[in-house]
DNA sequence: TTTATATGTAATATTTTTATTACATAATAT
DNA sequence: ATATTATGTAATAAAAATATTACATATAAA
């Protein structure tokens, strides 16, 4: 497993957070769905679905791109579920702030890529 | 390892969305702290912390309760981190909803405990 | 007696997240 | 032509999370 870091640790959490993320996601993982048709069957609005999958994006737990279906010339943005693990338990938080840098600097440093 | 709900992990994953619950986490473990002590060291108010472990007693990732110390009369309320160990992957998420419930169902029995 | 230590609650403000609504484009299908 | 399918952006509203400030209580220590 790669090694995790108290940014990643905490966006993937982030993007697991909301019970409606997590259902995206277990959907995600079957086959690739393309927003409108996601909303449908959801029955929730596409704007509510973009930014929930863009918070999944984010996390790298999901990834899209376009593609060109036969027959159809409308360009369709497929989402799919991106295979990760994550395994933690109290000794493994700790180690997140046991290699030098201080906390405060992480801190900083995730505010700092949020611009 | 205890059987995984869509709930316990939305609450474990939002306890640990926050990089400073992690860090507190992370002092709790190694041994228990009273807010007052915990809020200088960090140098944060001390309500800002009520409001984080309280978020991560709801997820039970720590424990709190009130102690008598020898030679001052003062109660303190000492909080600790429990163990606690969550291993997630993209089947993991599938199966939470693989078990005759439906995601509805669970999403709104989530709200109702809110209450 | 005043400052520091310890607890708690409540009110408010700020920021972020979540959700809704509206607009704009373009091809498909009826 | 018009409704449906598909994309995207932007504005706004509502709700939740986060942070600050103020108040109240009580003992310890200087």
């Amino acid at each position: 497993m790669e090694k995790l870091t108290l940014k990643k640790l905490v966006d993937i959490c982030d993007a697991l957070s909301n019970p409606l993320r997590v259902k995206l996601l277990a959907i995600l993982a079957d086959k690739e769905w393309y927003i409108y048709e996601l909303a449908k069957k959801l029955n929730v609005s596409r704007q509510i679905l973009y930014l929930h999958l863009k918070k999944l994006e984010k996390a790298g737990l999901v990834e899209s791109n376009y593609k060109l279906e036969e027959g159809d010339p409308r360009v369709k943005r497929f989402y799919r579920a991106k295979f990760f693990e994550l395994y933690i338990n109290l000794y493994v938080i700790k180690d997140l702030f046991r290699n030098g840098e201080k906390f405060d600097e992480k801190y900083i440093e995730k505010e700092r890529e949020e611009e």
